[in-house]
DNA sequence: TTGTATGCGTTATCAG
DNA sequence: CTGATAACGCATACAA
């Protein structure tokens, strides 16, 4: 079964290429008569339609927007920050009819940098920070959005590109100010992986991070300022991952009396490992996430809440129109305290 | 800034085309020296590496894959079913470095057909069952593979193209005989949406339906010959309309002993619906539901089991190996008795 | 209303 | 090792 183009439809009928484009895209531009008689030639002849490169080429555009995620994307699809995210994001691109391809480009993997090269797309959103496979497609010319502000430059300005995170420096340091009026004195910081140069599950002090490495961790370390901070990255930013480092945070006769994660799903899981301790969270020791997923407030969980529907959807917005003036949007946070924070005693 | 393509740093640099294409693609084929000096002019006349869509018409090859979901991206992304398959699949794409993208083609939306013609992918897999739009995917040559069979031709048999499966018809018998032995003879049954004309919330009975409209729902008739079935179709395969449609199911003098959902999402959500009623599953009435999520063994839900994973997998693995012998898989389910359903009184 | 020429950016082929 | 030429399949601009 040989491919069958326009041009052939075009030879067997008698009429010019034109016309059995027109046939398919533009009814207005020929008699219905002549347009009948294309389409049924065509059928005929097994023409399966315009082919989707061919037009992108020649069209230069794609319809296509691409998702770029630092992690595998089995992991995207189980994160209930990323869910959420994409289940926002798909919703405008749907309604515009646009389609989303999944990119996963772990930080790190040069190789995988390829794969943006490689991606035929009129756009790029990113739920991850300013990373290189952003900045490899903002060398490319194509609209970027990024969501996640982990890191800025040392200006403290994020090099280029559009965005739409929250101030999660402050964020940090509201957090870091809620514990310390609390009293707390001996604190954990977990981190994902979004850590530069870092080995998973060792302990590092507050000279062992570079400031600009990760906001949150910054605004932490500057609203905990005069407390004993350990800073554990974890490796990667799941339930299970803080399910797991229980054994490093809780299981040590120093244990600490609160523990922040940089996201709720890895503090859920380290709530899950108190309990199987004995341990209960907002009693025996503090825990605090970052995101306000919905099953954090069934969970008692203090954390900062941040409008995950509009990064999502405002992320689409910016890549579908390239004319909307402001392309660099902070949105609002606020800490919720729940019940997973209390005094020390 | 206009586009700089490799026929101009050929020109400005007095090499042909060939050359210039070369040093990026095979630089094998050209010598250390020249290579190093294409790419360096290349670079400072801001070209941006070879073009994606030119790359892929030339080629013939996208190495991209879609995946057809007929309802909303936002509920693809937060239906636990479909979030095990697609990180089965992502897996396996994103190892072999294939990207995914996304496609919503909600059933009867003829609107929406357009999108299987305008991707461009390589192969096409649906987490469907053999819907238009895989037809139409097939009639453009694409290789397909659909994962759910919900329904089949007249004479019982798949029209065509690929499939990774299980045998919902014969898992349909298996919970209508559980339940018939158990003593129920008033049924109700959930269908989802996939469901040829009829109307949500609406209540049918046998003859409504056309045996082949809906295997799980035909094994679930034949299952239970004899019995007061009626069918629900609830509009939509989410946890929410589950829990919706107890106020149909629940709240009425003839409520049946039993109900079966033709998914588990429903079944959990018509579960918490029981318990708002004050109606114990397994006590006050039997529920039971198809595919046998985490979820469902903690909340003691009588099910099928089918093994999502190895659908995804296998999808993945068709698409990617067209020479693959055995395209036209049925994988095994087991039904999973657990305390949500019981004997009448 | 229909046709003609041309280019989108790349890479295969084959010749030098 | 390097280069000229020809597609890939379609749609834009313009002419008839």
């Amino acid at each position: 079964m040989v491919k069958v183009t326009q041009q052939d439809i075009a030879k067997v009928l008698g009429v010019s290429v034109m016309t059995v484009s027109n046939a398919f895209n533009r009814p207005d531009q020929l008699s219905a008569g002549l347009r009948q008689r294309v389409l049924e030639r065509a059928a005929k002849m097994g023409y399966t339609g315009p082919d989707a490169v061919a037009r992108q080429l020649r069209s230069g555009r794609t319809n296509t927007f691409a998702v770029v995620f630092e992690e595998r994307l089995s992991y995207a699809f189980s994160d209930p920050f990323s869910v959420a995210w994409l289940a926002a994001f798909s919703e405008v691109m749907e309604r515009k009819r646009a389609s989303i391809t999944l990119l996963s480009v772990p930080a790190g993997d040069i190789d995988a940098l390829a794969a943006i090269q490689d991606a035929a797309v009129d756009g790029i959103a990113g739920l991850c920070g300013d990373q290189p496979a952003m900045a490899r497609a903002r060398e490319r010319g194509l609209p970027t959005v990024y969501c996640t502000m982990e890191a800025r430059s040392a200006e403290g300005v994020p090099s280029s590109g559009d965005y739409v995170v929250i101030d999660d420096y402050a964020a940090g340091v509201e957090v870091g100010q809620h514990l310390r009026r609390l009293g707390h004195r001996r604190v954990f910081l977990l981190a994902g992986e979004a850590f530069a140069g870092q080995v998973p599950m060792k302990e590092y002090r507050r000279g062992d991070v570079h400031p600009s490495d990760h906001l949150r961790i910054s605004g932490l370390l500057d609203g905990l300022a005069g407390v004993d901070v350990t800073i554990v990255p974890i490796g990667t930013n799941s339930w299970a991952a803080g399910q797991a480092v229980g054994t490093i945070v809780l299981d040590r006769r120093d244990r600490p009396t609160a523990v922040v994660a940089v996201s709720d799903v890895i503090a859920l899981g380290l709530m899950d490992a108190c309990r199987q301790r004995g341990l209960t969270p907002g009693r025996d020791i503090s825990l605090v996430g970052f995101d306000d997923l919905p099953e954090s407030a069934a969970a008692g969980l203090t954390t900062i809440h941040q409008p995950v529907q509009d990064k999502g959807r405002l992320a689409a917005e910016l890549l579908l129109d390239p004319e909307r003036p402001d392309r660099r949007i902070v949105l609002p946070h606020e800490l919720i305290v729940r019940s997973s924070t209390h005094p020390v005693a």
